[in-house]
DNA sequence: CAGCTGCTCTCTCTAAAGAGTGACGCGCGT
DNA sequence: ACGCGCGTCACTCTTTAGAGAGAGCAGCTG
């Protein structure tokens, strides 16, 4: 920790590593000490170097942020993790968040913007930039779907039939219909095919 | 041109900008003369600059990037293009190839191959990498989906039924019916939702 | 314990979706 | 002139989806 805070980058991107190590040692206040390009390899960064920060993309190979911020924080209720992805409204977030991630940005975020952030997650402030917190607020007032919904919902949207959903999941295709129709009025669709739009716009599932 | 290439950068995440500038300022053959955040300032930022190669997301906000290499390539034939995205399998890849652009990188790329692309694209040479020369030649064998097809899907995508894509396009119901029946055996697909997966996939469709 | 939520299952009924075929006009290139 | 691809439309028939309305059962919680 020679010059304050040191950082930890995690992002499957060699181009977005460059800029944000670029960005962050023009700073005389923190350093990167490792860069990671998957989520496996964040872990094993984390548990080496313990920086101050780690810096994480949702989306990676391998292991998704999601479980990387579970991994870690299991270690290390300590640590303090930035969340960054390039998509709003990935439900993901809110479950980082829960988990105890400090703060979460978005990759489109102005240079100033990603510093402060890094600098008040560092110092165990919460940082939740204030597109995803109207985003917070937003799904607040939504409906949120069961975890046996999201199985479903997942299968819906592999354009699986209900009839095939029930036997893979080990239910009855009426059990199945069920679960759809709850879905359908949840999201607030028609069709089993907009709500799979939805569900996608809202980040409940990855296609 | 004092330094060699010319560079100018469009893409919307002012890190991706950062890590490329870099990168390819760090190297004494080339050099970035500009940077432009979405569509309408790439287009701007060639006018004014005339740089050797324009380096281009795909994904940018107001104009994106197909419409941009058609903008420009309609006014400088002999500008040189450089595509660069974040997905494989975008079908908008292949669309401005065939406009004209000169090379394709997906974003994960390695530093090296990126500084290699551009260079060649300086050269006029045309530049693909690995990964995208597979998809191209993947692509060749499955059919491809006419414009109207293509109206069809998108609708279908947004969870709309045959009966009220039928009054979106001015058709009837059955002609609807016709168009997805065409779509599902184009795609190999069972059920319009996994129609929808599958050309999600492709690329063929943004959610 | 009583109430709540989530998961399961059953039933009926109507509206769509999708398979299978056939057909007609239009523009385009051989 | 002919074939060909495309878009349009029509018809039947089977399967699936979705609305509506209950109901039992586990687990958790005030």
């Amino acid at each position: 920790m020679r010059k304050g805070i040191s950082v930890v980058l995690a992002d499957d991107h060699p181009v977005v590593r460059d800029g944000l190590a670029a960005m962050i040692n023009q700073q005389d206040d923190m350093e990167v000490v490792a860069e990671a390009g998957d989520g496996d390899e964040a872990i094993a960064s984390y548990e080496q170097h313990h920086p101050d920060v780690l810096v994480l993309d949702l989306r990676m190979p391998k292991r998704d942020g999601v479980s990387v911020v579970q991994r870690v924080l299991e270690a290390h209720p300590k640590a303090r993790i930035l969340i960054m992805t390039t998509y709003d409204g990935d439900e993901d977030i809110f479950q980082c968040l829960s988990q105890g991630a400090k703060g979460y940005l978005l990759k489109d975020a102005p240079r100033q913007e990603i510093l402060s952030a890094i600098r008040a997650v560092s110092q165990d402030r919460p940082y939740t930039s204030t597109t995803v917190a109207a985003k917070a607020l937003q799904r607040m007032a939504k409906p949120s779907l069961t975890q046996r919904e999201l199985d479903v919902l997942q299968l819906v949207a592999e354009g699986r039939s209900n009839k095939d959903i029930a036997r893979r999941l080990s239910i009855t295709e009426g059990t199945a219909k069920t679960h759809v129709k709850a879905i359908l009025t949840k999201l607030d669709a028609i069709s089993r095919t907009e709500a799979v739009a939805v569900a996608h716009k809202r980040g409940l599932i990855h296609l």
